[in-house]
DNA sequence: CTGTTAGCGCCTTCAG
DNA sequence: CTGAAGGCGCTAACAG
């Protein structure tokens, strides 16, 4: 195990200071080129590392952005994580990643423990259960920007990135019933969420628009799983409601309620359509293939993390509001394929 | 932005010195229960936070394991970070996520950038195209202990987890053998990476100890893709060849197989039964639900954070070698079900 | 153009 | 049981 190289160990073979060697090796200008020449030698020579720990202690600046998403297991939020560490990477940042598992409780501590390392800022998606968003403020306060995506809670105040969930919700449902479904049901999420909240409006319009009376049987809130969409369909059947078509809130929540259908031998399409959102990579691959409409999370990612870089440039304006929108893509397969 | 609090501020407000309450905090049993309560209401009250870039500066260790993967995006590689994460976070340790994006010179920077945040140690899985593990060695002689996974080379030297490929991949071709198949064919992955190699020859193995005698045209060296799948069996029917069973070296290539068998009409699993490896979601829900073999990928995230904290923790032999298998696990659907 | 000096916040001997 | 003092490695005034 070898000695740690430090600015001192340079100077010393070159009789001369920390200070001008430091000064050489970040580029300053009021060093002749001669000496930058030499420092570089010799750093090279002697294999020489920045130690990171300290320059951030010194300068107060860490390049490391922190990221909590609920699970790097959902190909959802690994797919933003790629996304995010692609324009981090370009701008000599570093990501920490931390797992809230759908834990407001872990979330809280993620937090905690991204302000005691220091992070220059901070990428999240709240969690299912995240009702009270003072943990984030908390980071705000000390200085920590922090840019939400996807799972954005209801802050007028946090910047954040999401995707455009009425305009997708409704796109769907309108796909539904161009179809020719018309009894179309929706499978929830959380209502205190904004984005599930506002996939069900987009529901509610595109039905509206077509002149269908929404009714209240059709909605069941569910929470984000496939036993959510398994449990949807078991209950509805049991009340004798038979749907023509749903609407999944997510993929996840659609494959249950494709099991749950298959299981009760009805058709998918001919006897009822569905359609999910996210775009999870398995959807195409099952049988039938599903309808969905893509959330472009790799966008996203890019667009959380060049936020975040706006916010961190802007010195004057740290804690200013912004709101990005992405726009959602349908994705058309079998199992709406009337 | 409030002000930083420090240890010198709580001190200052309980007129007492620094390191009394740095002991106190850390619970240090030389402190008087009376102070350390006092510091622990000073330190609540005044919202005192520990600077672990401080800690890490003065004590060495950083509490920050990095993790290098090829992507986030795959969900084979979010999984295992997943696993990690567990072990890491009970123990108190952070994760840096660096991806490489498979090329070996980003798999290079990586490791740079991991030394200079001076982590305290290192979990890898190789690129595609890595040859030279130089890199990992330079880690290890400043003293940064590294485990591989996965994808881990022919180092000698370097401790790791995998997967009992050749275990594995012996007992897919077996089941197919019980289930009355005989003419089995395989479609492997490139044969220059051990992992693919070692499930040929379990596969060949497994042959040789029914006493069915393998034939050269029954294996396809295919590139582990969807297309890779569809193409072999393509090929097989153009020759006229027909198998009565597939053994893929991996569920994508099983999907491409069956794609094209579904095309020629061909009945699965009665006319030609296949089983995947990995066990990938998407096998469960397409139709016929997939057999194939569980990876374990969790696991083996676990595994492998466990063997650094233990290299960490055995202070005596920080560069011993050790290597864990992590055992395939079987899951039999209606693709086999002959 | 380069050197001197003074910390960033923390921990840890060494002395009381 | 507590205080004083030094330093981890680096950077950034302030002086030459």
């Amino acid at each position: 195990m070898k000695k740690q190289i430090t600015l001192q160990d340079i100077a010393d073979s070159l009789q001369t200071t920390r200070a001008t060697v430091s000064r050489a090796l970040s580029n300053h200008p009021s060093i002749s080129q001669e000496m930058k020449d030499k420092v570089a030698a010799a750093a090279k020579k002697m294999g020489y590392r920045n130690n990171r720990i300290a320059t951030s202690l010194r300068s107060g600046k860490s390049y490391v952005i922190g990221v909590l998403i609920p699970s790097a297991n959902i190909s959802f939020f690994g797919s933003i994580v790629h996304g995010i560490d692609k324009i981090a990477r370009d701008h000599g940042y570093s990501l920490l990643l931390i797992q809230t598992e759908e834990s407001e409780e872990k979330e809280r501590k993620g937090i905690e423990t991204l302000l005691a390392l220091k992070v220059d800022g901070i990428l999240a998606s709240l969690t299912k259960e995240t009702k009270d968003d003072l943990h984030f403020h908390h980071a705000l306060e000390e200085g920590t920007p922090v840019v939400l995506f996807d799972r954005v809670g209801n802050n007028e105040d946090i910047p954040c990135v999401v995707n455009n969930d009425f305009q997708g919700a409704m796109e769907a449902t309108a796909h539904l019933i161009e179809q020719g479904y018309r009894n179309i049901f929706h499978i929830g999420g959380p209502q205190h969420l904004p984005i599930f909240q506002k996939r069900y409006q987009g529901y509610k319009a595109a039905l509206s628009e077509a002149k269908i009376r929404f009714q209240e049987e059709w909605f069941i809130e569910g929470n984000v799983s496939i036993e959510s969409g398994e449990n949807a369909v078991s209950e509805w059947l049991k009340n004798d409601l038979m749907p023509d078509a749903i609407f999944a809130v997510e993929d996840y929540t659609a494959l249950g309620a494709i099991n749950a259908l298959k299981a009760a031998n009805i058709k998918i399409p001919e006897q009822v359509g569905i359609i999910g959102f996210a775009n999870e990579l398995f959807g195409k691959y099952i049988t039938p293939s599903l309808s969905t409409m893509d959330q472009q999370t790799e966008l996203m990612g890019k667009q959380a993390m060049q936020l975040l870089l706006d916010i961190l440039q802007d010195k004057t304006n740290a804690t200013r509001f912004e709101q990005k929108n992405i726009v959602v893509k349908p994705v058309y397969r079998a199992s709406t394929n009337n």
